[in-house]
DNA sequence: ATAGGGTTAG
């Protein structure tokens, strides 16, 4: 009874009859308390899975390995990764299915490095992974986003012979998309014999947030063509593509199509995208018009966008409207007063500038530290600003010094107004020549042979003037430098960025 | 005798 009301999605049913066959005095069995728990995970109903656990352990049915696994993954879907880890901790043996779970857990809850350690442990263990082991680690591979793991996870793959079905090899796109190598994603891709909406959905997006907007519309005609019917993710893959490569023409029709041949409702996201479209197009007040008319609620997300544009078009009143909406839905956000403040610092507007610091002091809000991660013979190097903690330290300041006289030669300028601090223009200069992104590429030109592309990660947006530094050792060094920020990849190559200085 | 784990969006 309690199994029928979970695969009818009935969830109340389903706790009341527990509830009355807990009274009934009948004491269940391990398999009736896993139906009541993926309840509890698929509702994240956290309390509840509390009192599951609890009567689980008075039952003495926490010893048995697929009891203990539902609660592991009870956990993870409920954000609780200390009760989850403890859980799968304390138990006794762990089978192929609680490894995995534990796996999935980690990703889950942030920690897709632990997910890495875990896989290896489990298999010093003598436990073999099976397919749904690898989505899972293809997953955490993804979110961390190293390439050389990513490689050596699609190896395995391989060595293992396992069959890329269409979940597996999605995961796989996804993995190598999100590592920045779009040309394994696109192999990976058409190499798989069975594809549904969501591999189709996978790739596009990947071409999108990789820069190569043409490719993902090229994508989308293909699976036209092929009789695929596109989803409502579809369109938001299709039109953030649009957006990450100035396609602006292209995304409006998009909008349009998807209402009017597919019926997709556009949801926030979708209005995101235009909001986006017409902000790069600098028809601000259109976007604006858009977001006041729209009868759908609206997220953070979508007043960001409406933020950035006003950032790219100097649009200082709307930018304070935007500001306004956005702090009321996010005011714990340092990033949002750091765009403002720029906006602001942009325009010359020194006292607003004041203004937006004061209330970041006030709110005791500091700017998250931006870090830089690069990957150097298979090793990932981390640096935050004015990092002197490299044991390469020396060399690297020494090779920026270099890299800065011969940039300034060629005509790139520093641009202190993306420094917050109020302090002497000569110390911006010092604090700016110090970010993480221009250590991590000085660093990488010392590290790695010449004419091999440098990949970059970052936890925040690219600094504006970062990005056009990028740009210069792309020309001046002859090099392709890959950098994924926190939404997407620029690619630079000849001295200019695939986003085209839109982002 | 039974049972627990999998893919897309900034």
């Amino acid at each position: 009874m309690i199994g029928g009301y979970t695969k009818a999605g009935d969830y109340m049913s389903c706790y009341s009859t527990f509830r009355e066959y807990m009274r009934s005095g009948i004491r269940p069995d391990n398999f009736t308390l896993p139906l009541v728990m993926k309840v509890c995970r698929d509702t994240k109903d956290l309390v509840m899975g509390r009192l599951m656990h609890t009567v689980v352990y008075k039952l003495g049915f926490s010893s048995y390995c697929f009891v203990a696994a539902v609660l592991v993954d009870m956990y993870a879907k409920c954000k609780a990764i200390d009760y989850a880890k403890q859980m799968f901790d304390e138990m006794p043996e762990r089978d192929l299915i609680s490894w995995t779970v534990m796996i999935g857990a980690s990703t889950e809850c942030g920690n897709p490095q632990y997910s890495l350690d875990l896989f290896d442990r489990m298999r010093e263990e003598g436990v073999m992974p099976d397919k749904i082991t690898m989505v899972n680690v293809a997953n955490a591979s993804a979110k961390l986003g190293a390439m050389h793991k990513a490689k050596i996870v699609d190896d395995y793959i391989r060595s293992m012979r396992f069959s890329l079905d269409v979940i597996l090899g999605t995961a796989v796109i996804d993995m190598h998309a999100k590592c920045g190598n779009i040309e394994f994603a696109r192999e990976t891709f058409d190499k798989m014999r069975e594809k549904n909406v969501i591999s189709w959905s996978t790739m596009i997006a990947a071409h999108g947030y990789h820069g190569e907007g043409e490719k993902a519309l090229d994508l989308f005609r293909m699976m036209l063509g092929e009789g695929k019917w596109p989803n409502s993710i579809t369109f938001v893959s299709l039109l953030y593509s649009c957006s990450h490569s100035g396609l602006v023409e292209e995304g409006l029709r998009l909008f349009s199509l998807m209402q009017e041949e597919y019926g997709v409702r556009p949801d926030v996201k979708h209005f995101t995208c235009v909001v986006d479209l017409f902000g790069r197009a600098g028809k601000l007040d259109q976007a604006l018009k858009m977001v006041e008319d729209m009868n759908i609620e609206k997220d953070v997300g979508l007043w960001g966008a409406l933020l950035g544009a006003c950032r790219i078009h100097e649009r200082v009143e709307m930018a304070e409207k935007a500001a306004e909406s956005l702090l009321e839905l996010q005011p714990e956000n340092a990033g949002h007063y750091v765009l403002l403040s720029n906006i602001y610092a942009k325009a010359g507007k020194w006292k607003e500038v004041a203004k937006v610091r004061d209330m970041m002091t006030r709110r005791r809000l500091k700017k998250i530290p931006g870090w830089t991660c690069i990957e150097v013979d298979n090793k990932i190097h981390k640096f935050s600003v004015g990092d002197y903690t490299h044991y390469m330290s020396k060399e690297i300041y020494e090779e920026l010094k270099c890299l800065r006289e011969k940039l300034e030669v060629a005509g790139y300028i520093p641009d202190t107004n993306f420094v917050l601090h109020d302090i002497e223009e000569e110390l911006k200069l010092e604090l700016i020549y110090t970010h993480s992104e221009k250590l991590a590429i000085a660093f990488g030109l010392i590290g790695m042979p010449e004419g091999t592309p440098i990949r970059m990660t970052k936890n925040l947006r690219v600094c504006g003037d970062c990005h056009t530094f990028i740009r210069f050792v792309s020309l001046a060094e002859n090099r392709v430098i890959v950098v994924r920020d926190a939404n997407r990849f620029h690619h630079f190559k000849d001295g200019a960025c695939s986003c085209r200085d839109y982002w």
